[in-house]
DNA sequence: TTGATACATCAAAATATTTTGATGTATAAT
DNA sequence: ATTATACATCAAAATATTTTGATGTATCAA
């Protein structure tokens, strides 16, 4: 794969990711993927184990779910909320593709 | 590998990931990072590239260097950044790790 | 049908990040 | 020595994100 073909990642794809990386970039929003880890879990959960107050989840809980990287199912009352393997894999490939072609030299500036 | 096991990532290890994510997070950085796929750059080519004024790259660079995502080397009165490949595999391990563990389900709230 | 639970949404306040333009420093060319 | 280049740093202003507390909505239990 060229390098070529790299940089023609749709400009979609190119915003999923930004979106993702936006979504990752907060430190209570990685203690709440943390806990998705052992599988679902519910806003109550995540209150239990993380002490954060109930809106202050919803609106991170809001933002992994527009960048994508997670999905919910509803039951009743409960909202359960999973890690969405798509998401992760499209994050996956982009570093992979980015540790494919870091190291060539190049002499800048004419 | 258990859950446990994966808990167990160090807090530092953990701090990196964070200070890695909050990185990945800026539109400008990453297409400051992609830049870097096809090897070094100086904030010369970056303010080509890019059309970012000086300081603000620089400002950027330092985010990037201080998560530890990329290296630099002088030459004369070059600055040539690239991507530390050790930062994208430990980040590539922490994804593999969260898409290991997805899929159980569970019952909540007693 | 009333009250409680589980969660979402909202607007204002608090806080953090980013941008700008000016200035500083080291290297190199003249 | 002087000047130009390449970049870093800084403080203030601009902008964006996060938190809080109040209120809203749907579901369920009594």
């Amino acid at each position: 794969m060229s390098s070529k073909v790299l940089k023609e990642i749709s400009k979609v794809k190119k915003e999923n990711i930004s979106k993702l990386m936006v979504s990752f970039s907060d430190p209570f929003r990685l203690e709440i993927i943390d806990l998705m880890m052992d599988g679902e879990v519910c806003v109550c959960d995540i209150m239990k184990l993380t002490k954060l107050s109930q809106s202050r989840i919803s609106y991170h809980i809001k933002i992994l779910k527009e960048a994508g990287l997670i999905s919910d199912r509803q039951e009743g009352r409960w909202m359960y909320y999973s890690l969405n393997k798509e998401s992760l894999f499209l994050i996956k490939e982009w570093i992979t593709s980015l540790m494919d072609y870091s190291s060539n030299r190049k002499r800048c500036c004419r």
